[in-house]
DNA sequence: TAATACTACTGGTCTGGCCACATTAATATA
DNA sequence: TATATTAATGTGGCCAGACCAGTAGTATTA
């Protein structure tokens, strides 16, 4: 006698409280800034234990999704990326193939994002870009912190410069996860094919065609600037 | 009387254990795979409540850092990067009104998956879309759920195709949002340019181009369908 | 030997209590 | 009257102990 049959998933009530806060704030019925009902009244509403309730939103809490103000109420957060790169600071057990799975994601996204910024890059923004190449460019020397951090407000700004909070949040979230990595493989970079000066070339040549709304060429430069890096980077691990 | 107070930060109590078990596995004490004692062990080693022990496992738990099975013990898990896009894709619940951001963000990340797909897609992956394409053939007359449902596959395999779990993590969470969207507009497709035929060719010229691995075709034709379902769709905002 | 029942242990949930903190209203004080 | 002070109330933080429900290993039995 063989029959079919289904596993059964007994969700645990803390996992199906958070369901149903997660499909509230889908229907909109709370919004980012909204107290939530007290934990007594939840218990009321839910039928459950207080117990229960409270492992569902000390788990959303640590999610950075609520706000627990002790005294005062539990409430919806306004999403910081900040807040966001604590509970991706898990990543720091990413293993080797993940990295390269989060790297190819960056550039997935990164190519096509530079498109749009291309398209849509106000004249403050490119003049950010201009700004971090010439940090770049004065730190040839200096293979250091200054030129990493310009390299990351170069990336930064064309996710900006998107003008879509999705795409940014998104870059930010990635590069949060990348950024210890980058850090460890940045002195490896410059042992490999990459100098300082090349590195500063391909962004300029990036920074060009956003500068020239040349869309497609922008594209093709950030993708040919990643799969260099990655290269490199994939050498390390 | 003026003097610097430094903020007091109340850690509670779950967060601190919760950071107590980072370090753990940080200093490399527990790793993937191992048990951690049991609750009421943790109670006696960390002398606190077992409330405040099932706080932060359950928060551990669904961060992905951990898996808890009843009756059996928790167990350290291997860190899948899918978990470290859970609170990512959190937030992504947290800013509706930007549909259209995310509409573009889907085809950002879709249109550079397919690619991947056609280069690496499996022949059962390949197998599985045309399986979802006889559904969308099948079911012209009926616009209903059947066919919305084989849209989704289809959108579906593509990304387990790009054998990249980040990228399947991050399609699935963009295509839940979008999901009662998805859903109350598709009628209104129908009323606009499209009909199933013309949907269901969309999807074949896109497998078409997987199947014969031309990542380049498979990119623009995604790009092309996805360009028309979002004009029909910004129609009805 | 193999199927069964038992038992000890594990997580899952609940109850109800006490404390600390925050807000607000009532009260005493200058 | 205006302003401190205090009390009351509501909120989260934490705890102790209980009971249920799975799991696994062991002892028992057919």
């Amino acid at each position: 006698m063989h029959v079919e049959l289904k596993p059964i998933k007994t969700k645990k009530i803390y996992e199906e409280i958070i369901d149903q806060i997660r499909q509230l704030l889908i229907d909109g019925y709370i919004k980012p800034g909204d107290k939530l009902p007290s934990e007594r009244e939840l218990v009321e509403s839910f039928k459950v234990s207080r117990s229960s309730i409270r492992e569902a939103l000390s788990a959303l809490e640590m999610m950075g999704v609520l706000e627990v103000r002790t005294g005062e109420g539990t409430f919806i957060k306004h999403i910081q990326p900040e807040s966001m790169m604590a509970s991706l600071a898990w990543s720091l057990y990413l293993d080797k193939g993940s990295i390269l799975e989060m790297l190819e994601v960056r550039k997935m996204i990164e190519v096509q994002a530079v498109g749009y910024a291309a398209e849509r890059a106000t004249d403050k923004e490119i003049y950010q870009l201009t700004q971090a190449l010439e940090k770049m460019k004065n730190n040839f020397s200096n293979m250091g912190t200054v030129s990493e951090k310009a390299d990351m407000m170069f990336h930064y700004t064309i996710a900006v410069a998107t003008h879509n909070k999705i795409t940014i949040r998104l870059m930010d979230a990635i590069s949060d996860n990348l950024q210890h990595l980058i850090h460890a493989t940045r002195p490896k970079l410059y042992e490999g094919k990459y100098t300082p000066e090349l590195l500063y070339k391909e962004h300029e040549k990036i920074y060009i065609a956003i500068k020239y709304r040349d869309s497609d060429e922008a594209r093709f430069q950030m993708l040919e600037h990643l799969n260099g890096v990655e290269k490199e980077i994939s050498k390390c691990l």
